[in-house]
DNA sequence: ATATTTTTTTAGTCTTGTCTAAATTTTATT
DNA sequence: AATAAAATTTAGACAAGACTAAAAAAATAT
């Protein structure tokens, strides 16, 4: 049996090893999950033990397959349950996180298979990231952080990097979400701020925002 | 903060508490629980501590006012959810127990209240158990168990006294649920056994089932 | 009223997950 | 290459929640 403290590292683990690409050191693990780093290594004991992560002392993890399929489950539901939140409970996007948080560790597999299928098998959470699917496939689409994007080129928003309460807010206070347009009018070298068009209306956005909405080029023909 | 094992056992003592009236003892919360005598004492200090119990050393426990009104706040979950289960993941209600136990304790107001105007404020649970409502009101029905039921008598199933999986599947395999009519055809002496028309078929039921069995008899006119 | 049985509590131990402080290893700097 | 700084691990402690075995209190039987 696996407890909610075990699962909980193997999920911060996956996020953090899916950004770095390499092995995930104590440090970071304590700080995502805001614990003490002695508490982090003496987890990893546990985790290496069960075979759910390789851990080399003083040189980081990483996931097994078993553990990567097991992070990948906890975040399929932790997803799953934020589209239910959404889409049948009028949770706004800012809201749903911690609540799925707590989600995410019921333990039955006909509940999160039947609620996929009630939500009509959703590709992506509020937040625009994707959901796995039974077998711990992910669809990754190709997106962009918005910084990045080019002058003149029209994009529409496909998720956030910063999925935080605050920055939700902000973005909701100015009609921004899921599926916006977004046309890029100008971008300043100094201090890369970027004049957009967005809901006919023109803003400048810092650095800071621009880093974290992602967007995906529309097609030209 | 309470705990979720707290929760469980102030669950338990309120089960228990309604059914017997008086104190309830450790060694009953013990075999509900399934854990020791001794676990019990040691968490009864814990919520005698917590003002959610009077405990007398010895003599049992009662509830506060506020023990109640959390355990009360905690079926209501139980039952919401095991209502959601049904009613939207085609759950059968022999399946739904074991996962309503893990969703009764995520907290989450909104979360609740939500679900209970998504579910349409339903009154009863698949059990046909009373739903609490947000102030913690019960509206409890006049009900009987069908063997103090007369002969010759028609009745409706209005809920179970035994909610195993078991006894429902036994419920199921003879086509009784909630709101099935059931008239009293005759009643043996000996073993109070008891001749049935229910669905239109005649059968013969022990006492072991018609105690387990709540009806309502037709009002008369 | 005494003795026996049952119930309940206490004492001491264990596991999980956390912490602080100290020791060790690795990395960065001179 | 030696030293300082940062990261990581170890050692020892603690709280929650459970257990076993023993002691104490209450209930029952003689
Ligand atoms: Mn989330
Ligand atoms: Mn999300
Ligand atoms: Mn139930
Ligand atoms: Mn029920």
């Amino acid at each position: 049996m696996i407890t909610l403290s075990e699962e909980n590292y193997l999920k911060t683990i996956y996020h953090l090893e899916s950004r770095e690409g390499n092995a995930v050191s104590t440090n970071a693990i304590a700080e995502k999950i805001e614990t003490k780093a002695s508490s982090v290594t003496d987890m990893l004991k546990k985790l290496a033990e069960k075979n759910l992560i390789t851990y080399i002392k003083y040189k980081g993890v990483n996931l097994t397959k078993e553990g990567k399929l097991t992070a990948v489950d906890i975040i399929r539901k932790h997803r799953l349950w934020e589209v239910f939140l959404v889409d049948k409970l009028n949770f706004s996007w800012d809201e749903v996180h911690d609540v799925a948080e707590q989600l995410e560790h019921i333990k039955s597999q006909k509940l999160i298979n039947e609620l996929d299928a009630f939500l009509k098998f959703p590709s992506h959470d509020p937040h625009g990231d994707p959901i796995p699917d039974k077998n711990g496939q992910i669809q990754r689409t190709a997106k962009i952080v918005l910084s990045m994007a080019q002058i003149d080129k029209t994009y529409t928003c496909v998720g956030v990097l910063d999925s935080s309460s605050e920055f939700l807010k902000y973005l909701d206070k100015h009609k921004i979400g899921i599926g916006t347009e977004i046309e890029v009018k100008d971008k300043e070298e100094f201090d890369q701020s970027m004049t957009l068009k967005i809901n006919k209306k023109e803003m400048v956005m810092s650095k800071s925002i621009t880093n974290n909405i992602y967007v995906k080029a529309h097609n030209e023909h």
